[in-house]
DNA sequence: ATCGATTGTTTACATGCGTAATCGAAGTCG
DNA sequence: CGACTTCGATTACGCATGTAAACAATCGAT
């Protein structure tokens, strides 16, 4: 169980974007983020240096010199941020529950058949 | 099917907070609304209409006059939305799968017994 | 030693958001 | 009729965000 230090930082969507590069490799430098989305994202490495002083001084991202540049690595768990997120919105928008979720997704025909198959392996699993 | 026109124009927190009042009964005016919510988000009726009048330009509220006063609905749906901004998350964080995040609800025990009968419930209606 | 490239830091600036006070028109009460 | 109340509309203001330029230190190459 993953207890993390929520200081109540939010991450904004901009931010994110970043922590997803450093989720998928790290250690890394700013300018090997920004090979990896400006491109993507139409973004200049000016802007992925704000992006990533601001994650630093929110605490999501940590910094290890390396001569004379940083390398980044994320200080949240991915998983973390993602459950949040998660239970952010079906707070918000659910009351807390999770069925009405999956009911909104299944009506909204979000739910591939390879959806309803992993979900039905997962219920099976969890009421062993 | 609900086709509404999506101008793109984002619903914010404390936006979202009015439009559960108007979803909840409509149509009502500002004062109405404010009974509704002030207390609970602490808020002053100056609030409530600031916020109210962004939710008309947004086009996200309607208003027809009523003697002197305005009474507000919403002119879009809850399922709209709802739907909206969980499509919305689960494409951002889960590639657009939402087995994914079932999972993840699943891990983070943020579903109860309850959800998971409902769940199974639904799961039986759809592969009817 | 010097010049240019690299990298973090500082500053910038428009827009959105949360929260509200103020203003002006229009009724209400006395 | 005049004071008070009630509304919507206008204006305010600080903080977050998206996006980036300017600056300063430093390192590599000449």
């Amino acid at each position: 169980m993953s207890r993390r230090k929520d200081t109540g930082e939010r991450i904004s969507d901009a931010e994110h974007a970043i922590m997803e590069v450093l989720w998928d490799k790290n250690p890394v430098s700013a300018t090997d983020v920004c090979d990896a989305i400006c491109d993507e994202r139409d973004w200049s490495i000016a802007t992925v240096k704000t992006l990533l002083s601001r994650l630093v001084q929110k605490e999501a991202v940590g910094t290890e010199p390396d001569g004379r540049k940083f390398l980044y690595r994320p200080l949240i768990e991915r998983s973390d941020y993602v459950g949040g997120e998660s239970r952010r919105l079906v707070d918000r928008l659910f009351g807390g529950r999770a069925a009405p979720l999956f009911a909104q997704l299944a009506e909204s025909e979000a739910l591939t058949d390879a959806d309803l198959a992993e979900i039905e392996a997962l219920l099976r699993e969890m009421r062993k």
